[in-house]
DNA sequence: GCTTTTGACTTGTACGTACAAGTCAAAAAG
DNA sequence: CTTTTTGACTTGTACGTACAAGTCAAAAGC
């Protein structure tokens, strides 16, 4: 039983691209250049690019070629507006909690595996400011065995995805989120400094990823004040 | 410049599938029954299907076919959890104003289109409750000209969403959406049955349709006490 | 009656070919 | 020097073929 052609070539892409070999924007081989390197016909090649585009990797331009994107951007997350991709903006991002070993906390919303559960934990949490006002606390929880020696290794960027991409090779292939408003506790009305009681908005989220073992339990929340979260999907 | 043949067959099955001509969970034609009554090739068919599928019309099944799914469950939005697709759940809808003609009202939020302002504007409202427990209150704009004798159709299975499909052929492509949390006005306190003030999820959203002069825009107000608004997708 | 096998169906993968159509720069024409 | 044309490159569409692999019921075997 050998991997199908089509998804050899998928994944040695995908990686090159995890790796950083290619930037965003940087164009692929073309199509009869992979062709001739696999020893394969366009018909499988061609394949492998749609997959990649589907998992919006890449994005495909006719006459021209195929060029890496931005994957976040393809994923309809929410985020606060004007956040992560925002170019010039004064965005900054504090550690409250560097990453460290810990135990699953009862605030994480979503259930727990029993696998994961079993196995140590990864914590670590973060204030998200946009100049000298902070507008999200983050708090996120991951099984610790997946990530060897994860304390140590710099973000990407600032990005925890990029981070996992790069040097775990752990894409998000799914996720499940829960909203809703809430009043400040004093713990969140102080580091988002609002008012005890304001208005906040807690999100929940479980993300999945290519490690079935291996999911992101995040509860995040947001001073909408200012900075709204947001998200934009297009088929 | 004649239409490709695969968005041919894709349409004619997507406007078969919108006309209500195939149930959810039906099989549509085989691959090979397609070929013969389009005169095309497997090839060409199964680029057709690819299409539906990544829009998120059919599911695709090895060794047995196609089914129509429920398109909803494909495209992320945000939902009030346990809503619309909730079996057996004590769901219920209340017109607050029903389809009638209308200014572009200053409480949408997001930028309305110069064509779209020079034409009339249809507004309705409503009221979702779980039980008697009310938790969304729910504001909607759209182009006028694009839905002859709207206010005179019944909503498909309560569906806005269906009504659009199966009477006007008309899909959602793509939406932005914002989210703030706020304190809850006297209007929609009194409708939500919450104290004034109370912690209210504002969402803004902006749907996009195969139409591009129509556009849909809403203005949710959610109590989440009980009632968590949430969204997964999935690759 | 029960289990196993067969066979006809389905979709999935992969081959190969041909031409259409968009892109871009170098060559030709003015 | 400027404009137009050509041509080599890219991806997109569509043809045709072959076999792999999943599904399910009818036929064969016990």
């Amino acid at each position: 039983m050998k991997e199908k052609r089509y998804k050899q070539v998928q994944d040695f892409l995908k990686l090159q691209i995890q790796k950083g070999y290619y930037d965003v924007g940087d164009y692929l081989p073309s199509e009869n250049e992979l062709c001739s390197t696999f020893s394969i016909t366009r018909t499988t090649v061609r394949k492998a690019l749609d997959e990649l585009t589907r998992e919006g990797f890449i994005e495909r331009h006719h006459g021209k070629g195929s060029i890496v994107r931005e994957r976040r951007k393809s994923l309809g997350l929410l985020n606060v507006k004007g956040f992560s991709e925002a170019v010039g903006e004064d965005v900054s991002t504090i550690f409250l909690q560097g990453p460290h070993s810990d135990f699953w906390s009862p605030e994480i919303h979503f259930k727990i595996s029993e696998k994961e559960l079993s196995q140590p934990c990864i914590h670590f949490s973060r204030l998200r400011c946009v100049g000298e006002v902070p507008v999200m606390i983050e708090h996120n929880w991951m099984n610790g065995t997946c990530l060897k020696e994860f304390s140590d290794i710099d973000f990407v960027n600032g990005s925890f995805f990029k981070t996992l991409s790069q040097h775990y090779h752990i894409e998000i292939v799914g996720s499940e989120q829960e909203l809703r408003a809430e009043n400040a506790h004093k713990d969140s009305a102080d580091l988002l400094k609002v008012p005890l009681g304001s208005p906040i908005l807690h999100i929940s989220v479980k993300f999945h990823t290519s490690n079935s073992n291996f999911n992101i339990y995040s509860e995040l929340y947001c001073n909408t004040n200012n900075y709204p979260v947001g998200n934009s999907y297009y088929l």
